[in-house]
DNA sequence: GAAAAGCTGTTATAGTTTTCACATGAAGAA
DNA sequence: TTCTTCATGTGAAAACTATAACAGCTTTTC
């Protein structure tokens, strides 16, 4: 049916896409490289069908009778998200949590690499981490302009997350991973992720007897 | 999701409580003290309409003509979510991730208190990070089972998540906030949320035109 | 090589979630 | 007071999402 121009897939399968994805990179680690709908839906807590249905709208991505090829299917996921070429990703606030994002290698792993770090303390600016040298907040638009970066991760405290927002879109990014516990309020075409370790928990205390 | 003797109240409205709570904290932050469904869903993106249906599954918090009184409403929300009270939470995998989470003093402000450190690698157990002393795993059941301790946070290496997830379970723990990119498998009655970046970053690359 | 078993893609059905729209109550203005 | 404005809580309708079921192709079994 309809292959990567953006029809009107509900977004809500989109979200899944990259969970199935997270799982066939488990599968492929393991060393299979056929898996099904079935087998898919068991691991991640999902019926069969809502798979099936969800791979559907980007095409026959498997063979009746026999299942997915995983590489095949981790291969045509990278391509409708967009993830089959490198992304560069800023990353602005490099403190405990923004060094520890940095030093982590599942990022590149997954096809995001950390191009530039901003930090708007002196004493941080200049420092060497990684492959990079933590700039100043007055070098990020041009610098995010330059290299056409499109996604940054901000993990400054909250009481400046929404002003460095602003300077963010600003800059011509267009997608914001927010470690910041705050709502941020970002133009229509902006899109925010958000990553609150808190509201996991707390979505899972509701269901604790006391 | 097993409900635990609490009504039929969809999963998907209580994923939102915690969220609203956020936001309430920004606006009590700014010493604002009255609300309403509408600006809170300016804020969060979210119809008004379902926020004041989601609270009035609870009660009714509000009051016609006024609004929502935030620390009344706070109140409310933390007992709904069993969060009127401090939770312990263990900590696996003092690594990279692990110290920043340790350090993280987020967790502590929300009702979190991180209570005991655990890692399999004998030259980080005995290690002092913030008050408390890194434990070998062969300590975790033991510890867990002492301090009735019923949340973790599980951060060690994607290969490992499994295998300590299952510790876990045997040792108690009924929610599990897995940073690993893996999908647990774990008993029904076990919560799991999951903290993956990446995600994140590829759930916005979809919309990003090329 | 025929029958059995397994699996996809899809259509139809069931279920869930969101939005709409309004009755009702509160507060301030004139 | 009376009028106007504002905002909640809620049933009904609309929109969306998930599940069930099956035709049709593939592989395995005997
Ligand atoms: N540490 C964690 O495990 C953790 C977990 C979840 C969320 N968070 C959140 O991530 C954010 C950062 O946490 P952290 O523990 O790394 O804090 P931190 O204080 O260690 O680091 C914040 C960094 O941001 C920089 N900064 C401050 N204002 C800035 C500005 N206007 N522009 C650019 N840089 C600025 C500071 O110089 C500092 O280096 C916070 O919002 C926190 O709530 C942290
Ligand atoms: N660093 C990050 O920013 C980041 C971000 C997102 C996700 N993660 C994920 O979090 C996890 C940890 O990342 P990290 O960067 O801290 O890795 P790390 O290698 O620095 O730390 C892992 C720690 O786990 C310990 N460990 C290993 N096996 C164990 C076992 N069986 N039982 C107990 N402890 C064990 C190790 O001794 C080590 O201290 C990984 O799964 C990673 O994918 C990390």
């Amino acid at each position: 049916m309809a292959s990567n121009g953006h029809d009107n897939i509900p977004d809500i399968v989109i979200g899944r896409l990259p969970i199935y994805l997270r799982a066939l990179n488990r599968l492929a680690d393991d060393g299979q490289e056929i898996t099904s709908s079935h087998e898919l839906g068991q691991r991640l807590g999902i019926s069969s069908a809502q798979i099936r249905k969800d791979l559907s709208h980007f095409g026959g991505f498997g063979k009746q009778g026999t299942g997915y090829q995983i590489e095949y299917l981790q291969e045509k996921l990278r391509k409708v998200l967009n993830i089959d070429r490198e992304w560069e990703v800023a990353l602005i606030g490099v403190g405990d949590l923004g060094k520890a994002i940095a030093h982590y290698r599942g990022f590149a792993d997954r096809g995001f690499h950390i191009a530039c770090l901003f930090d708007s303390d002196p004493a941080k600016v200049g420092q060497e981490i990684g492959d990079y040298t933590v700039q100043p907040m007055a070098a990020l638009q041009q610098a995010i302009q330059d290299k056409g970066i499109r996604l940054a991760m901000l993990a400054v405290p909250v009481q400046h997350a929404q002003e460095v927002a602003n300077t963010l879109v600003e800059s011509g990014i267009t997608g914001i991973l927010n470690y910041a516990p705050i709502n941020l309020t970002v133009p229509k075409h902006i899109q925010v992720q958000y990553i609150d370790p808190v509201v996991g928990l707390q979505r899972m205390t509701y269901y604790l007897e006391d």
